[in-house]
DNA sequence: AAAATCATACCGACCGGTCGGTTTTGTATG
DNA sequence: CATACAAAACCGACCGGTCGGTATGATTTT
């Protein structure tokens, strides 16, 4: 094996173990020793392809949020209409939680640590910003395409938005109190019901 | 004055300094010597009031939930049905959102310390589960006075809890990001229409 | 009423330990 | 010879918590 291959493999490693770590204990609750030691890499190791614990864990963000932003993006190319989009991804939420395989609490890091570290804001604020805008552009082409009825668009998506949020957090919360899933699923229906034009 | 007084008010001087701390700088981001010089009191002085820093967090936590507990049974006795009762608790979120001065980033550090410490967690869930008792209640009332279509009052109050965890989840991220008490006002109109039984 | 006693509130130096990060030395490999 | 690590010592900052001591008002005793 060629040493670059080497050394990336190693470099996912660290990514890797830093996920588990910090979704189960916390960015302050970790050290770098127990992330080095999970990895199977000493500290050389680990400094030697990062340059910080800030660092693993602000690629460890910027990752998670392009990824979600490409399954946005391909729930909504594979529906027909505005309001199926939305379906599809209440749909996808299920697999998130899924796929996440526990991993999932490190979404709340990311929150907290946006707040405290204006870097990692700044790293959160701009995608954010992109999906809302998403969410609302895609709010006005149903309107458009007429299977929505003519709401504010911008307010529209804030409440989608604040759906997935509260949903996941909720879920992570208290996992054992519902199948978070179907609740997805069925309360963005129930938010569509609001949303969707009447058939007259 | 009485040293009893005394001894009161240096406690919750203490506690709003721990407030404020903790809503700054996170709970892992400030020491017991920082709260301390902000209360205006040394270490002994928080130690004879506190066991230990998580106390102090714990008391916060638990004083936050009720507050936040007898904020919602206000809002719910003022209003004659149940959708307006949730516009009432639409509109008191404004002012939640001011009344906090700032301090409100501490519901993240709740939620975070929820997740990675057990005895939070205990002292978190128990109201959470109270309150999404509280709004399924609420929406069966709506369902049995004729206000509400007949729709799954557990998902129901889930898809309300999200929204509200999720619109101040996204107030504190980019509080400029909008008008958050009106989203929330708008918001949750937007929500009721889907719920609300149509008129005929 | 004066003295003695006591409980409470509070001070602030101090301790053991951990943390993120650095440095150094060495080795195996392409 | 550069890369990709291992291993381990090391550093300074800082953290939660402790502890012996003091100041003061309330209570009891004389």
């Amino acid at each position: 094996m060629s040493p670059q291959q080497r050394g990336e493999e190693t470099r996912s490693h660290i990514l890797q173990a830093a996920t588990e770590c910090f979704a189960q204990r916390g960015y302050d609750g970790v050290g770098v020793a127990e992330i080095c030691r999970r990895a199977g890499v000493t500290k050389g190791g680990f400094y030697h392809h990062f340059s910080s614990k800030q660092a693993v864990f602000l690629e460890l963000l910027t990752r998670w949020l392009a990824g979600l932003g490409t399954q946005i993006a391909a729930a909504r190319g594979e529906a027909e209409t505005v309001p199926e989009g939305f379906l599809q991804m209440a749909r996808m939420t299920r697999q998130v939680f899924q796929a996440a395989g526990g991993q999932l609490p490190i979404f709340l890091e990311f929150l907290t640590q946006a707040m405290h570290d204006p870097e990692v804001w700044q790293a959160t604020i701009a995608p954010y910003r992109q999906y809302r805008a998403f969410f609302r552009d895609m709010v006005e082409a149903g309107i458009a395409e007429g299977t929505l009825r003519p709401v504010d668009p911008e307010v529209a998506a804030q409440v989608i938005v604040s759906l997935a949020v509260g949903l996941v957090l909720q879920g992570l919360l208290d996992p054992d109190g519902a199948d978070w899933g179907q609740v997805a699923e069925e309360g963005v229906q129930m938010l569509l019901e609001g949303l969707r034009r009447r058939q007259e």
